[in-house]
DNA sequence: ATGAAAGCGCTAACAA
DNA sequence: TTGTTAGCGCTTTCAT
């Protein structure tokens, strides 16, 4: 069995409530004794019981992070900064997969929220009203979502739809199409109000089409729409949706960047490794794990500090090679058999 | 505050122990009280408290799951399993990441064994005097490696080697290259016994190159080896690494499957991405964290149970792009600047 | 500066 | 079948 307050006490010849003061408040114990009681600890190996300690605390000592999907590229990168990050602090990391579910999503918190001090929400598809009544009941940091005075991490969708755009008008191109995710997304509104205003100053036309699901296969679905739009370059909702698009278009025969110059957004590792590799808005996103999880702590351990509101956290456009100077419309005729058996082989993997 | 065993007791009109009693052993007490008590719970919104439940039975409802790195798309899929698994059973997951570092790994197996009644520990990268430790102190269910009797979900490497040997033996491969993993990965070692069997069987020459990390850059380095090496298909330990030797024998000029077949294993969302999409050995992954969290509450609730040795999970060898009739050696002339600069926008990728 | 004692919310003996 | 009671290991008054 593990060593008790008890067992301490026992050793080094004092009571347990000096035991307790000595590892958790040594400026309220005599040095000699604090000293005692600490090397009485360490050769027992002795760890407070945590379910003890947070019966009469009230606090757990965990929190929980909640996404919408593991397989999604995006969040294992939070995951592991937020993860890090708290348990350097002393704090475990609960974690739960909403499984895109919203239903699931408030299931979750309900649950979670009884094992933890706060929770992580990253990416909520919540309505106004779920996600009002959650924040009610518990503490909670979202992430990639901005929901009236809630404390939260975001990205800062703005400047990096206005480096794409800088991007693409720089290279010439005038016709500009966003690919939508998720109707329900946070950052799907903030992105397209963003593109809206820096096509704007830069005399660029912008089609928005959509909205697909945010994966391979929703860039896929949403490509032939982009080929028909005539745009010349498209910026999509996410780096998933944005390599979807380069597939179907050497499905179709396109040429990227000659053809069609394409920008993805989130940075994930594959987009690294296609080719041509995407030029890609980068988010840092272990860095708004770690974000998080601190304004969660403040929230939890200062709970009267005032927070109050953060801008968004920097991010970078990283040119690759899935742009390039703007070539004429990429409005192609109709593909025959022969075009489409070259490449039946990979159509076959979807 | 929380409604208590008492609030739900003095709401049913019956004492503190029926209440207990009623929502864990409802056989033990008469139908009518039983829903009596139901009903006050609910209408309270009671919910035991974890801590103070745990406190007495000396268990926590918690399980944990230790993997290398979550951004590894091969873990996370490991997760989603096993945390629906175990949250469908009652039971919440702690995350933990060590970042690829063996110390990290032992730390954390420590810190987290006395929050959880059992630990998923996934592609262990332990000696085996550290390993034998972490097992004698805690309980755990190992995922993707085996040791001494030690519980463990694994994959049926040998199988999947020797559908990716016959399917390339069939196409006409002669000269086979293995790029090899970790030295300290299990499976690594595990494959490649394998693969020397059943290459034995099929008349198949194996040429051995490697250690390589297994990532998408370590497939990146070995492909000028595997070019060298005169062989016409290759084998890589994971698809990340076969991801690597398809990008850099682009850059090399060679076609794939033309002049080298490529093949993966893991089967992780990217590798159905890709153009070639990549044929590799699917591994079912989110079986193997719901397996693992079998095993583990079985090993947590019956501890007297014997558990004996299950044999790896069913893989299926998933044929895609990235393989064609064997053609001749890849063996071609050192590149020279022309071909590299053709691509050269891709390589600033890296 | 230290100790004695109460009690967090729950389960499990033991009594009735 | 139900109620009473004794703790689980810890923190935290309240005395000393």
């Amino acid at each position: 069995m593990a060593a008790t307050v008890r067992d301490v006490a026992q050793a080094a010849g004092v009571s347990i409530s000096t035991v307790s003061r000595a590892l958790a408040m040594p400026h309220m114990v005599k040095a000699e004794t604090r000293d005692r009681v600490r090397q009485a600890a360490e050769q027992l190996a002795y760890t407070p019981n945590r379910a003890a300690r947070g019966l009469i605390t009230g606090r757990t000592g965990n929190l929980g992070i909640i996404l919408p999907d593991l397989t999604n590229p995006f969040f294992p990168s939070i995951v592991k900064g937020a993860q890090a990050w708290a348990r350097d602090r002393g704090y475990s990391v609960f974690i739960a997969d909403t499984d895109e579910d919203p239903a699931a999503e408030v299931g979750l918190v309900r649950a979670l929220s009884k094992e933890v001090d706060g929770i992580v929400l990253c990416s909520s598809r919540l309505s106004a009203p779920d996600l009002r009544s959650v924040l009610a009941q518990t503490c909670v940091v979202l992430v990639n979502r901005k929901f009236e005075s809630a404390p939260a991490v975001t990205f800062d969708n703005a400047g990096g739809m206005r480096q794409a755009v800088a991007h693409l008008a720089a290279l010439g191109h005038r016709r500009v199409a966003w690919l939508a995710g998720p109707r329900t997304s946070w950052s799907n509104r903030e992105r397209i109000r963003a593109l809206r205003a820096a096509t704007g100053t830069a005399g660029v036309e912008l089609v928005a089409i959509g909205n697909f699901p945010p994966s391979f296969d929703g860039g896929v679905a949403a490509a032939d729409q982009v080929i028909a739009s005539a745009a010349t370059a498209a910026i999509a909702y996410n780096d998933l949706m944005a390599l979807g698009v380069v597939s179907r278009c050497a499905v179709r025969g396109l040429r990227i960047p000659g053809d069609l110059s394409v920008v993805g957004i989130d940075d994930i590792a594959m987009s690294g490794m296609s080719s041509p590799a995407l030029t890609t808005v980068a988010l840092p996103k272990e860095q708004a794990g770690r974000a998080a999880v601190d304004l969660l702590l403040n929230l939890i351990e200062r709970p009267d500090a005032v927070t109050r509101p953060r801008r968004g956290l920097p991010v970078q456009l990283l040119v690759r090679g899935s742009t390039g100077v703007a070539a004429n419309s990429p409005h192609v005729p109709a593909p025959d058999l022969t075009t489409w058996s070259r490449e039946g082989e990979r159509h076959a993997s979807q």
